[in-house]
DNA sequence: TAAACCTTGACACGACCGTGGTAAGGTTGT
DNA sequence: ACAACCTTACCACGGTCGTGTCAAGGTTTA
């Protein structure tokens, strides 16, 4: 049993050629070659082409995002990097040096204890 | 203890003020806001923005991809999704229906049993 | 050997991203 | 009251994404 060539891929997952090589140099479908340096597209390809496309139709993302969850998913440090910055939602003041919080409360401490009368005193909670 | 105005916080995180609201319609940092509407940016703000910069910085990551990364981290189902056919690598061809298989392999069969003669014969397995 | 494929590389082009700027109008501080 | 802020809503502009097409050249097949 062998394989599709691009243009029969092509036209079996709905993908233009042009985007079947442009999928592959993204990272997301590759496939393996013939000797001649032709892409042999098997069923696993096609499947996964297939349901490629289901992915960025039901959920509208872009060949990018599906390109940049593949990059997360293959440099674990990335990812956590950003998963604790995502988690990290606005909090404890505190942590803030000293220094920085200075700066800013010595130039605005007389206007903002003339701003208390205001009721609404808006905090760090964010959504 | 309040907070720094817009163009005072872009100039002690290193943003533009421009930026620090589009960086807020992204999603990624939101401020509370004063009674007449202006932002406010307090401290838990301040350090959200600078380590965000860092993380493009450090990672070559564009503020689109963490917009990304905070949508698959409010959207589970989609998480899931994309995971899902992420680790589900090219494989298992006995999945794809019987119907499509044949399509090909009647129009390919006799060229292809000829080039079987090639001791190349590329598998399913990528990468 | 000629037709019909395949390959990579380039040009093109509309749409959106990242960014700056400006305009029109409200708020704050002196 | 006036300067110096803030707000939102636009225009602009180079860069990249998604996509097509074309050129130059190798492969397969009849």
């Amino acid at each position: 049993m062998e394989a599709l060539t691009i243009h029969e891929a092509a036209e079996t997952t709905g993908w233009s050629s042009r985007m079947l090589r442009y999928i592959e140099r993204s990272g997301l479908v590759e496939t393996p070659r013939s000797e001649s340096g032709y892409r042999l597209y098997g069923p696993a390809q096609l499947q996964r082409l297939r349901t490629l496309r289901e992915l960025l139709q039901k959920f509208e993302v872009s060949l990018t995002d599906v390109g940049f969850a593949l990059r997360l998913e293959r440099d674990p440090e990335l990812r956590a990097a950003i998963e604790d910055w995502l988690r990290a939602e606005a909090h404890r003041p505190e942590h803030v040096a000293q220094s920085e919080w200075m700066s800013w409360e010595q130039r605005k401490h007389e206007r903002l204890l003339q701003a208390s009368t205001q009721s609404n005193t808006p905090v760090a909670e964010v959504r």
